[in-house]
DNA sequence: AGTACCCTCGGTTTTACGTCA
DNA sequence: TCTGACGTAAAACCGAGGGTA
């Protein structure tokens, strides 16, 4: 088990709103059992009451852990660091704890969770755009299996399509749609000699993370 | 190869705080 | 206005796994 702050209800500091300014600096907390002193510097006020240093006395062993929110200033310079650089180095953590006033464990914690909340967020823009390209698909499946059905309808000789390579019209019977990719090839064994030929169907993908998971053109 | 130490990560718990009935 | 339930964000913790000396 860690060193757990030990601290009264004023431990209280703020919310932290990262993009924030100004606020007042912190004095200094020692390193293991500060957080007695950071009461002191109790920002939002609390009323201490009656309980000066530690309330703590938990009926199970160990102290009960209490939380502090990082001020805003705290929140502004994690952030700007973190934008700086996603992982610190024990120098880079060091420096930036005794900045703030803060314990190393408390940096590297908030490290931590910043770059969990990172990723959180990129999974989520990536979730959402997979969705939107599979609404788009969806469509375009849907557009293309009406084309069929009319161009089949039409029964004016068999229906073709031109060959993205050789511009040579093919029969659109070798029309396929991969199961696994969902893109629309075409099976002929022509002479192209390159297996199924891929026609551009799928769309423009700006995420570099999502270029990985693009369907392989082996598919 | 085995070990100790350190770091990061994913998952979880705990706490603070805002909202709403 | 007060209050308690509830949801959410964030700080803190834990254990696993990888890298290094």
């Amino acid at each position: 088990m860690a060193v757990l702050p030990r601290s009264s209800s004023s431990l209280e500091l703020t919310i932290s709103v990262p993009g924030f300014s100004s606020s007042p600096s912190l004095p200094s907390s020692g390193d293991q059992g500060g957080f007695a002193i950071l009461k002191d510097l109790d920002i939002n006020q609390v009323p201490s009451g009656g309980e000066e240093e530690d309330e703590e006395e938990s009926s199970n062993g160990g102290p009960p852990r209490k939380k502090l929110r990082l001020s805003k200033e705290q929140s502004r310079l994690l952030e700007e660091s973190f934008r700086q650089n996603h992982t610190l180095n024990p120098k880079q953590k060091e420096a930036l704890a005794t900045q703030l006033q803060l314990r190393p464990r408390q940096v590297e914690v908030w490290f931590q969770n910043r770059r969990a909340r990172s990723k959180l967020k990129q999974t989520e823009m990536e979730c959402e755009y997979l969705k939107r390209w599979f609404g788009s698909l969806t469509e375009q499946n849907r557009r293309l299996q009406r084309e069929v059905e009319e161009l089949r309808a039409m029964k004016v000789g068999p229906p073709t399509v031109l060959s993205p390579h050789s511009s040579h019209p093919l029969p659109a019977s070798t029309l396929s749609m991969c199961p696994r990719c969902e893109r629309v090839t075409s099976t002929t064994a022509a002479a192209d000699n390159s297996g199924p030929t891929r026609t551009t169907l799928s769309p423009k993908v700006d995420s570099p993370a999502l270029q990985s998971r693009q369907p392989s053109a082996a598919c």
